[in-house]
DNA sequence: AAGGTAACCTGACTGC
DNA sequence: TGCAGTCAGGTTACCT
């Protein structure tokens, strides 16, 4: 499920749990992510306190004194917190880590390995230089990510739109459903060469990538109870999707049937009428 | 430098 | 039911 809004609601139902908590102990039950979850991360964190928990784009940023645990999603990657320690269920198959707080237990899911785990010492520098983080556009709730932005950066562009925003590059956290809903919102057609769209027309796709990750946190913020509990409710409430997942139904707008193309291996959805240019 | 493609995985669903 | 095929919210590595 994570793009920015999933990452971001985690983190807010995280961040009460961890923040200023000393970690007693962590335990890698299946070091097999995207990368090998490092053999000494139990021991870099047990007795430490987590100072600040983060997010940059997608990704999750666990600040210590002496370093900061880095955390991707992937595509189905979960951190679950149980506020009392008792109450934590036996792992699952796909329980990879546990971190074990004084009367806390956070754990990380993931099915399909896509996600990571990973440690970024202090010595090595400011964590933003890390070479998963570097190379990562503004954060679209930046003051200096607005339509000027996503112009000067798209002038020497020559892919599409949609392809633009999915590459994290110009700004990030929009993913492959936010990247249609924005686009829908803009009345911008996602095949549209990055390059050709004018000012006026970015500034109001930014407007709309802000509004919709805005109200995707809204409504996933919403169920924040049911997530941090062990009740097994998975605690995600998806946006109503104006046009992703959407082929053949009519546009909520004018009723002409939302249609899906396929760019750059990944599903797009729009209105042809809608989106026209 | 930017773009296209394959690759990494498991699970859910569809259709025969 | 069973089995094959398709698709899924992400990103990097590698090649032009």
């Amino acid at each position: 499920m994570p793009e920015l809004p999933e990452v971001e609601v985690t983190r807010r139902a995280l961040a009460p749990y961890v923040e200023h908590q000393k970690v007693e102990s962590a335990i890698v039950r299946d070091s097999r992510l995207r990368w090998p979850v490092p053999k000494q991360l139990p021991k870099l964190i047990a007795g430490e306190t987590v100072e600040r928990l983060r997010r940059r784009g997608k990704y999750l940023l666990w600040d210590f004194a002496h370093g900061t645990m880095i955390s991707h999603l992937g595509m189905s990657g979960a951190w679950r917190v149980w506020p009392l320690r008792r109450a934590v269920p036996p792992p699952g198959p796909h329980d990879h880590v546990d971190i074990l707080f004084v009367a806390t237990n956070v754990r990380l899911t993931d099915p399909r390995r896509f996600g990571a785990l990973l440690w970024h010492d202090a010595t090595a520098g400011d964590v933003a230089t890390h070479p998963l983080l570097a190379g990562l556009g503004v954060e679209p709730f930046d003051a200096r990510f607005d339509g000027e932005w996503l112009y000067r950066h798209t002038r020497s562009r020559t892919g599409s739109i949609k392809q633009v925003l999915l590459a994290g590059d110009v700004v990030v956290g929009v993913g492959n459903i936010y990247a249609s809903e924005s686009l829908f919102r803009a009345r911008i057609n996602p095949k549209r060469s990055a390059r050709g769209i004018g000012r006026l027309r970015y500034e109001a796709l930014a407007t709309a990538v802000r509004e919709v990750l805005t109200e995707a946190i809204a409504v996933g913020g919403s169920t924040l109870r049911d997530f941090v509990g062990a009740d097994g409710a998975d605690g995600y409430f998806m946006l109503d999707a104006r046009v992703y997942d959407r082929a053949g139904e009519p546009c909520r707008v004018c009723a002409t049937p939302i249609v899906r193309v396929v760019q750059g291996q990944r599903a797009t959805y729009y209105c042809r009428t809608c989106q026209r240019r």
